[in-house]
DNA sequence: GCCACGCGTGGAAGCGGTTCCATTGACAGC
DNA sequence: GCTGTCAATGGAACCGCTTCCACGCGTGGC
């Protein structure tokens, strides 16, 4: 293991001069500073990080708090988060987050420069008692699809995202449009969904319309859970034309659902998700996109400029812009139902509607 | 910041004292004991890893190397590694790999404790030198999805599963089966894709098939060039009545050529994928299935016990089972075609088929 | 010609732990 | 009662780097 001292030995140079090479100071004389970069290259000597880290009172690292697993959409943003770092001098360092006990855990611990220079929190409301105990250590911090009292960060506007999905299943003529999203009381608090589901009620509110009771669903973030609910929206008598799912993910256990009751999508049902993640293009989904990667990328660069900015980073939140993507998964809704009726006596008759089945075989 | 030496003065001991409290030596009076750890709760002091570290040699961080953006598999092996690592005390450094550049550049800077105590490879051949240059250097390597001489390795048998796909296929009764796989020489010298092919060749030679040229197709890992590549395969005379990609991403783009081309899947052209990451189950996509997650799982399980026993790990690959699932992209070819014309005079006649075009309007 | 000045440099003092070595004191064995 | 042993502990050295301080020496201004 070659150290400084052998460089700054065979360099016939102090300790100090070979460290003033490194960290390109320019009190360095030409001649010396060719004479330490060949021994250098002699020797082929790279400086403990762990030494320098512990000397300079910062470890070349950031952390980004991430609940890896809970999330598809996590993964695109971390990719934008990975290629802004890729050009700096930072080591990324992953702290996985399922539970709040989780992420108190890492939260703890990394109120310090030797464990982290710069934090990224993401998609993860944070405690603001946390945050305070960060923003006073002295650790820089930015969000990532969450908001915290005085600190930067980038988001969606979710509520908005919300408007704009349901708006668009309005402007195709639904009026039976029921939600499917996240449990607002979900252990990591996480808030997008019911956001989502804010401006989902907004808009319906605005145009007058009614949301049945058993109309909004919540459960896990899960393919399988949105499925399992999306059963029981098509088992009511008034049957949604329309169902809004608070995330791509649960959008496609919602196509899912549809099309395995026998019901053709957009024909009898419209589905819209949220997010488009990469499978949506795929999967043809009409849905409201956040630029996730973009996201990342665009929060690991304010981390890094707080980072070597050293003074605290302006606590602006960025806010990016969202679109409606519209594919094959919405379309009016089926023609002549017996509206009237059923809007004007909600719970009365025993209607069944046997036809319903043309979809599919 | 709270140091050992505070913790020392307050509970009245030395710092070595502390240290020992902190390493569990039993070299400490129970009563001495507890008074450390009452100033330790008192002043909630937490060690300092970059000191630890740096005095220990050692880190407590885990990198792993990995091609982040390019394999969509990528991620689910990175989950079980996060999974697996969740209950240690090792951080993780993710190391994004995009050329070879960078590869080397990595694995040239991780040759020392100081950066990580263990390494994981993931899907990255390795060049030999760097390998031996990691072994002597004492740095545990586990590779995952890739193989190196004396180096312990999880990894899949993707002739196998080449076989197995194309076997599939030919038990359906198909005998013209095209592959899309990966470039052989592609630039991180991915190999998965040509022992996918190896696999599909050896299959289609034992059962007497001829594989025509220009039915085995190379292109960058990516949906979009797989989908251009299937549709120069339909444009042909003797198109194939079934594809065999060399991985799930690929196989979603054949899906999407073949379907925008009018085609019936499975009723025209059967497709089968590898991997069977997330999205195949909901495309409904047959597949080889590789445990992609256990894999992560168990590659990380076996790093953390060679850096823990601090003795070299034996090095044998482990060799995760494979399976076929059979979703519904896969069925028998379309019937009645004057095969045996075809077979015997290859390039004669222009024969057109008009009727092609029968699966949708 | 002398003195300040400042550049280039060597070397020591940290950074905050771990670990080795020496010391102390209690206790057992003679 | 003295010595040998051993457990418990304090303290110094060290891990490899940064940074501050001091020093030597050339230079310019008076």
């Amino acid at each position: 293991m070659v150290t400084i001292a052998d460089v700054a030995a065979h360099a016939g140079v102090g300790a100090g001069t070979v460290s003033r090479v490194l960290n390109h100071s320019p009190r360095v004389s030409d001649t010396t500073r060719a004479r330490v970069l060949a021994a250098i290259e002699v020797l082929d000597y790279r400086p403990n990080p762990l030494a320098r880290g512990l000397s300079r009172g910062r470890c070349q690292t950031l952390g980004v708090v991430v609940p890896f697993f809970t999330h598809a959409s996590a993964v695109e943003r971390l990719r934008g988060v990975v290629a802004a770092l890729d050009a700096s001098h930072y080591d990324l360092v992953l702290f996985n987050v399922e539970s709040p006990l989780h992420r108190d855990e890492h939260l703890a611990t990394l109120t310090r420069r030797d464990r982290a220079d710069g934090l990224l929190i993401m998609s993860l409301p944070t405690p603001p008692a946390s945050l305070a105990r960060l923003a006073s250590s002295g650790v820089p911090v930015v969000l990532l699809d969450t908001r915290g009292e005085g600190v930067p960060a980038v988001v969606t506007d979710d509520v908005e995202g919300g408007r704009l999905a349901t708006r668009h299943l309005l402007a195709l003529g639904h009026e039976r449009v029921a939600f499917i999203g996240d449990d607002p009381d979900n252990p990591l608090g996480f808030t997008a969904g019911t956001s989502r589901e804010q401006g989902y009620r907004e808009t319906m509110a605005e145009a007058g319309l009614r949301v049945p009771a058993g109309y909004v669903l919540h459960g896990p973030h899960v393919r399988a859970v949105a499925r399992r609910l999306t059963e029981q929206l098509l088992a009511r008598r008034d049957r949604p034309t329309a169902v809004f799912a608070s995330s791509d993910s649960q959008a496609l256990g919602v196509l899912e659902a549809v099309r395995a009751a026998g019901l053709d999508v957009p024909g009898d049902v419209s589905v819209m998700g949220f997010d488009d993640v990469e499978v949506s293009g795929y999967a043809g989904l009409t849905t409201v996109r956040q630029p996730l990667f973009e996201s990342g990328k665009l929060a690991a660069g304010l981390l890094l400029d707080a980072v070597d900015a050293e003074h605290p980073p302006d606590a602006r939140t960025h806010q990016l812009s969202i679109e409606l993507v519209e594919r094959s998964t919405t379309a009016p809704p089926p023609p002549a139902r017996p509206r009237s009726r059923t809007r004007a006596s909600a719970a009365g008759r025993t209607d069944r509607r046997p036809a319903e089945q043309e979809g599919k075989p």
